[in-house]
DNA sequence: CGGTAAATTGACTGCTCTCAATTTACGTGG
DNA sequence: CCACGTAAATTGAGAGCAGTCAATTTACCG
């Protein structure tokens, strides 16, 4: 299992940041706020802020009283659980669309998980005065967060169901394949993330990721693209996979 | 892997049943209504039917087209993921207060799981008709959907990270410690479920479920009080717990 | 009391973990 | 641009834990 030695850097002063333009907003399609008219950013009391933070940076931590809802634009955040002993548990990953922080409109001021960037993320900082600001002229906003919620749920069954279910290898490769998914994959074009995460997603120690990661390079499942991206054969993964089960 | 060999029978005509008296629900404080003023549940077109059934009871199945949310007023209830090669897995445990076939109100039209009663279950059937009629007259209902699906995150979370990580001695332990709160345990006193189930719960085959079992009866972890239940010495199984994540 | 399903137990195999050594990749500073 | 230092990844060897298959016992329902 994986070891929490690493220091994440807290990034207090993040490398690019401005107000929020939600109204022009690129994916306003997909974020939390799509259902709601144009007008409604107006008079803001707290604005929303737009972030951009680099990868590994500490976006809140477990247990952090917190005031603000994340909603993410662009990159991949990983939700940690830490565990008495030290060791620690990716729950989810979640990408542009995806809203974390969640929990704390559940009366709750703590958040539940540390929220740290796999790659560069942008993402809106909204405070819970703005929401509730909003929700109370907008209930309708309250359907969003729970297709929200709903998603987050679906996820992590899936999470228990083929992520932590079966062998290593079979593992590997289904989180590969969310990976393609998360990253909407351009033909099957993926940034991998470290074996210590991989080991921490699906519940094995880095070193058999490690194997089982270069057991795939070299049967041709990965293939190098530029330094920190790779290309996927997905077909015969799902077919490895495939195989796995039909041996039972 | 569990198989799914079990064929479970469709209650149909479930042994006991009659109009839900919602303003009168001995457990109504806890409930999916909780909010709403007594006399909301007048008018209603389509009624919320209370039923009974027994432990082995399909509730529903996934895939399933399904009409109406189930609140669950008594006893627990299992959501299970079946896959494609016919292994299951148990993704929740459920019991009262808790509400089930959320996934609908997520434009979906078909259950995500299969709902099976472990234990003699009280429920009611909420028709999405109804459940609209009510959201229409008290918008702040879907505050308490919210609620429901953060308790079902935080249940997977937990899930994860106590009942899908160490060793299968660990998380057999950790189990019976959720089953003991799940049960609101008179006293650390449980109803015990079939090995098969633990197994799908935490992810290891039935023969190490049943080995883990019988060892903690011996050591004295788990004593026989009636021919159903056992009563657990809850303080020695959090002492087993954390021996084993010391020893890492 | 008999029949069937569930639980227990055994023996053996095989996968994953553990600990350790080595190689590779990467960022920094010369 | 290259040298260096550190962190990450890879690989090896051995032990231990869980999986598999099979036999036996126990529990439960009619």
């Amino acid at each position: 299992m994986a070891e929490s030695s690493t220091n994440y850097s807290y990034c207090v002063d993040p490398a690019w940041q401005g107000r929020a333009d939600c109204a022009n907003c690129v994916i306003r399609n997909m974020m939390l706020f799509s259902e709601l008219p144009l007008n409604s950013f107006d008079n803001l009391l707290q604005p929303i802020v737009h972030e951009r933070y680099d990868a590994g940076a500490l976006l809140y931590h477990q247990c952090e009283v917190g005031t603000e809802v994340l909603s993410i634009r662009r990159g991949l955040v990983k939700l940690v659980l830490l565990s008495a002993d030290g060791s620690e548990r990716i729950v989810r990953l979640l990408g542009g669309g995806a809203v974390i922080g969640l929990e704390l409109l559940d009366k709750s001021t703590a958040y539940r998980h540390s929220a740290i960037a796999l790659q560069e993320v942008d993402l809106c900082r909204i405070p819970l005065t703005t929401l509730a600001n909003l929700y109370s002229r907008h209930p309708e906003l309250c359907k969003s967060v729970g297709l929200q919620l709903q998603h987050q749920v679906d996820q992590t069954d899936r999470w228990i169901m083929q992520l932590n279910t079966g062998k290593a290898r079979t593992r590997i490769a289904e989180m590969l394949l969310f990976l393609e998914e998360a990253n909407a994959g351009q033909d099957g074009v993926i940034e991998l993330i470290s074996r210590d995460d991989m080991a921490a997603v699906v519940g094995i120690t880095k070193e058999t990721a490690s194997r089982v990661i270069a057991e795939f390079k070299r049967q041709g499942l990965l293939h190098h693209v530029t330094p920190s991206t790779y290309r996927l054969e997905t077909q015969r993964l799902r077919e490895l996979i495939a195989q796995e089960a039909k041996h039972g």
